[in-house]
DNA sequence: TGAATATATGAACAAGTATTCATATGTTAC
DNA sequence: GTAACATATGAATACTTGTTCATATATTCA
């Protein structure tokens, strides 16, 4: 596969974005369509500023996009890698 | 998606044993056919203690096995979902 | 304008993690 | 048996990370 160090560390932190719970539960959420920072909130029991700490580190690995409206945020996934990984994840931990 | 807290940190567990550089590299090396610790440390620049350690972390992931000869033990990607993950990540990072 | 709402951000602290070093276990060769 | 080798493990340390709290920015409504 011949990976070089800065591939190999792009990697780690796409892996690294989904390696918490919260931001897994965070994902399963806007896999139902885009929601809000409150939205997202409510639905996990956190506060506001917990997820949008979360939310950064989502944006800034491309996976999550954000539509602004009024006062609102609202997220939604990327692209389908993201919900990709996701399934193929979900798969090796329920059978594998 | 409905995805209950205990499978969230799973998946999530799944994800933190791919958020690592090292860990990606061993991955791609194993990627390549099985291989001994001392191979893969040869082959990272790591001691045997760092690789070993690391090693055990993706054993307990159920993403690599052993196969034990003489007195070295042999590496090797668990199944399919592995390389499936690696692939479909390099992916997003190489396109997204 | 000012108050209320929605989100974002910085600092600080607690909890988790990767590596190193020393040591232990298990295997082969003599 | 002992020596040498391959791997594993425990403890310690340095580094990273998630949450909280306080505060800042931006938008709407009166």
């Amino acid at each position: 596969m011949k990976l070089n160090e800065l591939k190999a560390i792009k990697l780690a932190e796409l892996f690294s974005a989904l390696s918490d719970a919260s931001r897994i539960r965070l994902i399963s959420l806007l896999l139902e369509g885009e929601k809000s920072v409150r939205a997202l909130a409510d639905g996990l029991g956190m506060t506001e500023s917990a997820v949008s700490h979360q939310l950064r580190g989502l944006r800034q690995m491309h996976l999550v996009r954000t539509r602004k409206s009024g006062r609102q945020v609202f997220y939604s996934l990327d692209d389908d890698h993201v919900s990709r990984l996701f399934t193929l994840g979900l798969d090796h931990v329920q059978h594998g």
